[in-house]
DNA sequence: CTATCTGCGCAATATTGTTTCGTGAGGGTG
DNA sequence: CACCCTCACGAAACAATATTGCGCAGATAG
């Protein structure tokens, strides 16, 4: 995956997909300076490495009746890696969460949820999140409002410095 | 951006573009059950309407060189809106900062950070974070392993049940 | 019953994606 | 220095898709 390196142009690529994921071969061309074909082949050569995860579209969550995002810190009782495995599976598999990240430190997890409004939140907190086995304890804070949404990574690297990949 | 109400084909389209922002559109329209055009005019009513609001590339940090993923839970010293705001424009500068929420509870702003190694996210959060003006404490989470990262909707509500909207 | 509105599907055209092929620029070797 | 090998680019041809315009059917109201 790391087989081949990436010179400029396969950064400007990836920069320009990651923000307008359905921008059309020949304007990506364009914009990086080469020419369609060799542009459609390095974005395939980009996929296959796994440079390119996926293309997503970004929905407004609210617009679809989801008011409520919920960042939850989970501590468990244990910690064995069959334990942590099976809060992950569960986790992966409830719709509210979005995301599942294991930390160091005393939380063991940070979920990040959304939901339809703060009722349907509490239901699942209550029925199952704290409710779920090996769960020591729940601390969850709202989100009042999103100052910065986008994920991925600093291409303008006035300070994530360009990568040694 | 509410007046028009979606019916079961345009959750459909979100669900899929969702999943799949580069699918063809004819591809699309074939798994909604509708014709090419009609479908076409779906989306992009569903871009200028505001449930759409963009499409990005997935990109794989690691393979980038950014192999460092930590949340960052800040108290700031003040919470009037003019601190509040001040803070969120520098978090909206740093490129290491990929998120930014404003939550309610003891912590103000929880931040999703990359870096290339911890070095670079040390000078980061020596010489940027906790040094900014008005933040009382910082805590650091590193990301030990991600189990399930799909920003977004749940539309398959198992539980997340669909909207009223 | 008729008029109107809305959304679909069909067909034609413009645009784009994809493959094929020939060329030229490095890089290593005799 | 000449040779060859590899690699990536660009031009052209082809296939697929996006996009537009038009006619038609079902729903609603008058």
């Amino acid at each position: 995956m790391h087989g081949t390196k990436l010179d400029e142009i396969d950064r400007k690529i990836l920069a320009e997909l990651q923000a307008d994921g359905r921008m059309t071969n020949v304007e990506l061309a364009r914009r990086v300076g080469i020419s369609a074909p060799p542009c459609l082949r390095r974005v395939r050569v980009l996929e296959d490495a796994g440079y390119i995860r996926g293309y997503h579209a970004e929905i407004d969550p609210r617009s679809l009746g989801f008011e409520v995002q919920v960042f939850a810190m989970v501590r468990l009782q244990s910690q064995s890696e069959r334990d942590l495995a099976a809060f992950e599976e569960r986790a992966r598999v409830w719709p509210l969460v979005r995301e599942c990240h294991m930390l160091n430190g005393e939380i063991d997890f940070i979920l990040k949820c959304v939901a339809p409004d703060l009722t349907s939140f509490q239901n699942f907190l209550t029925h199952d999140l704290t409710a779920a086995p090996n769960v020591a304890s729940v601390k969850t804070s709202l989100v009042i409002r999103v100052a910065k949404d986008e994920p991925g990574i600093p291409f303008d690297g006035t300070d994530g410095r360009p990568p040694l990949s």
